[in-house]
DNA sequence: GACATAATTTAGGTTAAACTAATAATATGG
DNA sequence: CCATATTATTAGTTTAACCTAAATTATGTC
């Protein structure tokens, strides 16, 4: 019966569960608690939830196992994950919303819009690839581009890197980083790993020196830099 | 407890009763019948929510004889209608939306956003006091100018007239008109109302004449003009 | 390999918002 | 001013999404 472009979505809470096991287990599975966690609910209610999904064929349940995304569970899930990039986009770039502001009004919003406004928005936007936070933004097919960004913590001395995008868990860090302009599509050169305490020092365009403990280092996803672009 | 800022609003079928009741009777009374029509909803349902309502001091119902707003279910109104009328503008503004499809976009958005969005986009779009159909936009503060519009149907010949804005209600009359330039703004001169069969004939800036039949006459409104602006 | 701990599921209950069917109140027109 | 039609209300269900408490399964340690 239903096939393409349902205006009035799922429902909001449907979308919320798609949305959390395909960030926490992108094609793999997501166990209960790890749901219920993410969505500040009741693991009772979590099984409960994916015994409805399971019958509307968005996952796969297996009972103690945990529970994975069927091929339509993913393609809703990108159709979410779409809209929240392209809102906080617009969101941070046209209403000058800060990081740590954004992120639930873009939740909130992302169940309330059609497609149709989806689309137009993206159009308004200039049809980004991918949001401030430099996450790759699915396109309306669900295609999502295979990110090879790693974090800082794990790049080497001497390397070039590029910041690729910043953790959208952590709001607390965004604002830290933005004020020193450590943002994505920044050119950095890695000047030290000092392995004894997980520090790792860089040194940006401007000769500036700046140094991340392993907390900070593990939300700041980097590119290797070719020297392109 | 709660004052003045409630950022996850009351519930979404909440505020459609107030915008309903608030559309219907104004400060006035709306009976159980107009409310279910409007929301496409039983009048069982209606008589139910009317109940929740006036627990929570939102409404005043008489059994048999209607509910109307409190002052607290006024501005609660009328934050909504303010959300409404500025994301309105800012579909057809700004992401090319025609009137038609913009109604029932807003219509879900309205129940998502939070004050501080609106907040913004109200800055975003320059603050307007109008929506681009000519109604009011409450300020943040609740409060809506009088309309001193009256509907082209009962202008007289001879009269200088401002359209002032198109009902809203009734989309397939706005792209119409839309077409022919008829938008709000525009200056008229009404040239015949002929009382027979109630057709209005006016002339515009261009000179270009049109008539307009009861129905037509009945959701333009317009604004005498003054000679000024 | 038995057992404590942690994770999961089952069972049963709550709430908001809708519905239908039956009943009651009001309004209307001859 | 009464009979009928219209509008409202009450009572009893339904559904989705949550909850708690109790029972079950899985896991990791000695």
């Amino acid at each position: 019966m239903r096939d393409s472009t349902p205006t009035a979505p799922l429902s909001s809470s449907i979308g919320d569960y798609l949305k959390a096991i395909w960030t926490i287990a992108g094609t793999g599975s997501a166990s209960t608690k790890e749901i219920s966690v993410r969505l500040s609910v009741a693991p009772a209610s979590v099984t409960n939830m994916l015994g409805r999904l399971q019958e509307q064929g968005l996952v796969v349940h297996e009972r103690y196992r945990g529970a994975s995304l069927t091929e339509r569970g993913r393609e809703e899930a990108l159709r979410l994950v779409r809209r929240h990039r392209l809102i906080e986009t617009f969101l941070l770039e046209h209403l000058g919303y800060s990081w740590e502001e954004v992120h639930e009004e873009a939740e909130r919003l992302e169940h309330a819009v059609s497609d149709a406004f989806t689309q137009r928005l993206a159009e308004f936007l200039g049809h980004p690839d991918q949001d401030p936070h430099g996450e790759p933004i699915p396109t309306a097919e669900g295609v999502l581009e295979p990110d090879v960004s790693f974090p800082l913590s794990e790049a080497q001395a001497g390397q070039r890197v590029r910041i690729f995008k910043v953790s959208d868990e952590d709001a607390s860090a965004l604002d830290y980083l933005g004020e020193r302009g450590l943002v994505p599509g920044r050119l950095l050169t890695v000047r030290e790993v000092r392995e004894l305490d997980s520090v790792t020092t860089v040194e940006d365009e401007g000769g500036e020196s700046h140094s991340f403990g392993e907390a900070l280092a593990s939300s700041v996803f980097v590119r290797e830099h070719t020297g392109q672009t």
